[in-house]
DNA sequence: TTAAAAACCGATTGCGCGTCGGTTTTTGCA
DNA sequence: TGCAAAAACCGACGCGCAATCGGTTTTTAA
């Protein structure tokens, strides 16, 4: 999956507002750039086919909405990328996070022992709700 | 940057055997798939405007190697897939990380953590090499 | 010196984003 | 219910870049 810059840009805006239209789209993104509002609706268009997005009639024009969350997205992305790097039987993250590590300061390093356990936390949580 | 499927592979190799020539690299890659030797040739030639390899000449034929390691290149891969979602101020890595770390299991997420205490480790006793 | 090997050049194809013009369909209202 | 406006839809074009090769020039080794 290969996301253009107005791509992007459009999907960065639908997780800001959650819900717009091609017009709304098309008026937020021009301020500095983005073409005819028929671009915009090829754009939307492509996200949507791509299943990057959701849309739903609403009176007149559809409403769009962001289908896969900003994360989620940054995750596929990741893994598209890295994809063809990773050898069978290698771990995607592990070997990402190997890159990484060495640009990372010591508060950031925390930061992350945090987030794995707060990950665990919530594994725990999540067993228990299950019984 | 992008790279294609065939650049890819030819990186991929390159790090497996540190330094080869365009034969060599055709020969390697063509078992599977990888067009003619010149096609190879033009990768090769791509990849080092990229300055993603280094050249010599050995002899007859130019030896190339990876200029960039592995995980050098995935960083700076992830970097730019990420860099138009990540706000001012916004940490990278940790971003990315939330996407990934749903998906990983239990195992993995003590992996990361040895990871995590081998730089702290690995930066202490740079620290003391230093004085 | 000369034949073979390799580099170099340039052209072509295919793909995907960005960009619109023009046509068809939908919709809200008079 | 008919009509004008709004939006969707279709198709085309330009552009950039990877992949692919044929053909020509340069280099090299015998």
């Amino acid at each position: 999956m290969i996301l253009g810059g107005l791509e992007k840009r459009v999907l960065q805006y639908l997780w800001d507002v959650t819900e717009a239209d091609a017009k709304q789209v098309h008026a937020a993104l021009t301020k500095r750039q983005g073409g005819t509002l028929n671009t915009i609706q090829s754009t939307l268009d492509r996200l949507f086919k791509k299943d990057l997005l959701s849309r739903q009639k609403q009176g007149h024009a559809y409403n769009y909405r962001a289908k896969v969350g900003r994360e989620e997205l940054i995750a596929q992305l990741i893994q598209n990328v890295t994809n063809d790097f990773i050898s069978e039987g290698e771990d995607h993250l592990i070997a990402a996070f190997s890159s990484f590590s060495e640009g990372l300061d010591d508060d950031e390093l925390s930061q992350l022992e945090k987030l794995i356990q707060q990950q665990r936390q919530l594994r725990s949580q999540e067993e228990s709700d299950a019984n």
